[in-house]
DNA sequence: CTGTTAGCGCGTTCAC
DNA sequence: GTGAACGCGCTAACAG
């Protein structure tokens, strides 16, 4: 044995030191790559017994003195997880490991404030938010150091704002082959929702420019009983009728209460779910749906994170307008 | 502005000693309520202090001299992130949060060694666990201290495990009615899946018991097209059939796939499947599914959450054997 | 009995 | 290339 004199018990950079025979100090000049032009010879030696010793830096140790965590937080709408976050969460993941970053998911409770102290609590990097977070809040952690990612949020004009494209692609779909009452089918859960407010708006919107009353706002459960005691209140109103789902589960149960009810797809009633899931192209009758393409939301949020790192100020993302499109199926 | 003097910094013990007119040491003790019979205008003092400048410690100098962070990671399986485990994250949020302690979500990926190593790298308390950690991980996570929980896994014989029980339940389902070629359909994903297998072994163990030849194995994917070109090589033996699979989703990839080679449901082709989502009771035909009632897992977990902290060795909770139920739906 | 001093744990960084 | 101090909280040992 030549050094393992302590046993289990992670090296420190002092092990690696006297191992290399040098000070802790020059480790750590060495292994951030930082400010060094120490000798080829030098680097190799503190090189070679890091990697002999398996050194892996303290977490502890260093946000100690960097006042900050190596801790990016995923903060993801509690009530939505499908595979699109989860392809967003994977992504982000494979990047943060490239900066050396621990992600770590969070799921927005009832509470903002509370969610808030939560990641505040981490002292993270970063924050990649996708709607959760109000402008305040953002300033919140931005006064703390950390960076939120997007950099860039649903600002300016609503045609912006991916979610109020989709609520006026449902319209649009919806009114293809004439008018008809529209509707826009929120989700019923008691936990927080961002995106259901914009996409109520973009159909609002829609149809309002063509001169049609409002549509109002249904509150569709998951449950047969309770989504058809809500569409046969819609429904007593006449028909036909179109409704814009906030998601494709919430289009399965209005298409569900719709059987119950008697009503014919899509001549009495016709919907459009969001997000395209496999699910919803496996039932019968085939959901039409808006799939959102959120590229530009995706790239931006890669060049935040690459940006992280290297401080070179990148320029804003070219802006590929963000695009929704429409999956034609058998509910319209 | 009394002591105001730090701006945008956040308070150290040392500000709150000084607010307090005492020592470091001093209020570490009173705030740890640890070894001290201070006398009661003392502990004021110092709480008073801590609350007005709302002294929260630093995780990293907690985690510096502990060896340890105060984070509680919830490993899932990346496969399957439905209501049900939505339920349990929260359940065991809730709970920490009550021993302040941090949750972490984490979703295996498809390196388990890369996984481990992330996990590691947190230093947390423990980590709950739902069947993605091998025997040999969890030793390798004890090892550095933390808690693996529940503390005792899937034990014993198969009649433990609640997955193993869900196979058995599909099986004996599909067979009421009489005997039918099986099969499990497993999901296809590229991710990792840790329930697949107990419930394919359960379907196995049931209809081996009855004599019948052993189920074979289908990887249904959750498109139309190769869910039909799976199912179609399968029903080229006869029917009827009956198959198991490994979630309501595929259950209803399966039904697609059924109803355009022309099969009759429930009569040529039954179904189950798991978890009872919301969804699968919105479908027509509505699935017959198992119910999971995890009780015993998620009171084990209770359990040893509430033991973290008091050193108390808990006794081993009852243990009102896992229970899974049928919901009779309209395709068996 | 009440409270303090001092030193540890680990990595970083300024100044020499 | 190094010594020394820092950042923050914990706690053993010790003094009033």
């Amino acid at each position: 044995m030549t050094a393992e004199t302590k046993p289990n018990k992670r090296p420190t950079s002092f092990d690696v030191a006297k191992r290399a025979g040098v000070s802790r100090a020059t480790v750590s000049h060495v292994l951030n790559g930082q400010g060094s032009r120490f000798p080829e010879q030098t680097q190799q030696k503190v090189l070679k017994a890091a990697a002999e010793l398996q050194y892996k830096p303290s977490p502890a140790g260093r946000a100690l003195v960097t006042g900050r965590s190596d801790i990016l937080v995923v903060l993801i709408p509690n009530a939505t997880f499908g595979t699109n976050l989860q392809d967003l969460v994977d992504s982000v993941s494979a990047q943060a490991a490239r900066h050396g970053l621990s992600v770590v998911v969070r799921f927005a409770g009832r509470d903002a404030a509370e969610t808030l102290a939560a990641i505040l609590h981490f002292r993270p990097v970063a924050v990649v938010d996708i709607g959760v977070l109000s402008p305040e809040d953002r300033e919140t952690l931005e006064a703390t150091g950390a960076v939120a990612i997007p950099r860039y949020r649903q600002s300016r004009e609503p045609e912006g704002d991916l979610n109020f494209l989709v609520g006026r692609a449902m319209a649009d779909e919806l009114l293809r082959d004439g008018p008809r009452r529209l509707a826009f089918a929120a989700l019923v859960d008691e936990r927080q929702d961002p995106f259901g407010p914009p996409r109520y708006a973009g159909m609002k919107a829609a149809v309002r420019a063509r001169g049609l009353p409002t549509p109002e706002r249904l509150d569709i459960p998951l449950k047969l009983a309770g989504a058809k005691a809500a569409l046969e209140a819609f429904a007593a109103q006449g028909t036909p009728m179109g409704i814009g789902c906030y998601n494709d589960d919430v289009a399965i149960a209005v298409l569900a209460a719709g059987r119950a009810l008697g009503l014919k797809t899509p001549g009495d009633l016709s919907v459009v779910g969001v997000d395209a899931t496999e699910v919803g192209q496996l039932v019968s009758p085939r959901l039409t749906t808006v799939l959102m393409q959120d590229d530009a939301l995706m790239e931006q949020i890669a060049a935040d994170l690459a940006e992280l790192h290297q401080k070179e100020a990148t320029q804003q993302v070219h802006d590929p307008r963000p695009m929704v499109r429409i999956i034609q199926g058998e509910t319209t």
